[in-house]
DNA sequence: TGATTCATTCAAAACGTTCTGAATGTAGGG
DNA sequence: CCCTACATTCAGAACGTTTTGAATGAATCA
């Protein structure tokens, strides 16, 4: 295999390495979804660990982890009684299975916690000294401050996610603030 | 303190907290400014010790942290030597200036990678076997769509870090996907 | 069925990250 | 100039997370 090419694929699996690790997954994640990702053929679990030089363990565990967020899949290999895998080569599935699955439980989370509290000093108001009145008051402020962030946000993802087609540039392009 | 107010106060600050860890942030940070945030006067660093229950240095650390990430800032109390912070209570603030100096840079450290490796690609092509010259074909055609989805995701940031107004409902719902 | 090949599991180890608290640094007041 | 009150630093401890590798499980083949 010619140098250049080897050098290539090392620095592009050890980039998306660091972008995974940067979205909250592990290194080694990003390191097999990249290699998968170069790979014109599928891979087997075998195969993954000699490349990449970590256990067999850690490359079982982490391709399920893969396969969870929908970002590689097993394809049976006739004749062959290992297990293959192969990346999920469309970006923007991988990136919506992640938005629909991680950051959009975090903010119903939030909000819910917000929703709550908001609730609770609704509830407590008329108990209240009014000294603390006004701090239930403030806390309302910036209570509702919160939860308006996150109801952009929530909207933000709803946006996307009901799209089911591809984001491109004049898209992206159109999007009109204030 | 009336008992529900401590109440809101702890589950609104153990949220951001968790926020924070989401957000690749440590959850100390987090609750340190959910704290200052639910704090109507500015906080000195015994008085965020004692609230949280966490030492001296690890307010220290934290908080010039949250100083160094636009979320908290000095306010200077006449007749007073302690240090007092204040949360930036703006939440669009904040958000575009951890965009602008993490996400913004890991963007364009990825594209960075990539371009290289695309540059890499082509000088080495005249040197490879035909066998070679497949995978290398086969290596920019996926280096492509990392770019081409790096290339959106750029624009987005540059989209909400270029203009200096908030995102509010209205500007989300003008979103055009395809 | 037994031998073989491969995948999975899990306890222990390795590792990285964050916290602690004592030591150190710094500035104001007397 | 020293004392006091505070902030900062940093080595070591504590902690959580990830990896390893041996044991186990499952499936195929002869």
């Amino acid at each position: 295999m010619h140098k250049s090419l080897v050098a290539v694929n090392d620095s592009t699996v050890a980039g998306i390495g660091r972008l995974a690790r940067f979205f909250g997954f592990s290194e080694v994640m990003g390191r097999l979804y990249g290699t998968l990702l170069l790979s014109p053929e599928p891979l087997s679990l075998d195969d993954l660990t000699q490349l990449l030089q970590i256990s067999k363990g850690s490359v079982s565990m982490n391709m399920r982890a893969l396969e969870r967020w929908g970002m590689a899949k097993e394809v049976w290999m006739r004749g062959e009684r290992k297990k293959y895998y192969e990346a999920e080569p469309e970006l923007w599935k991988v990136i919506r299975n992640v938005l629909n699955g991680r950051e959009r439980r975090e903010v119903q989370l939030a909000l819910q916690v917000l929703g709550e509290n908001v609730a609770r000093l609704r509830a407590a108001e008329e108990n209240l000294s009014d000294e603390e009145k006004a701090l239930a008051g403030f806390y309302l402020e910036r209570i509702d401050d919160l939860e308006a962030f996150f109801k952009v946000a929530q909207l933000a993802l709803e946006t996307v996610l009901g799209s089911d087609k591809t984001l491109d540039f004049d898209d992206i392009t159109k999007i009109d603030i204030g």
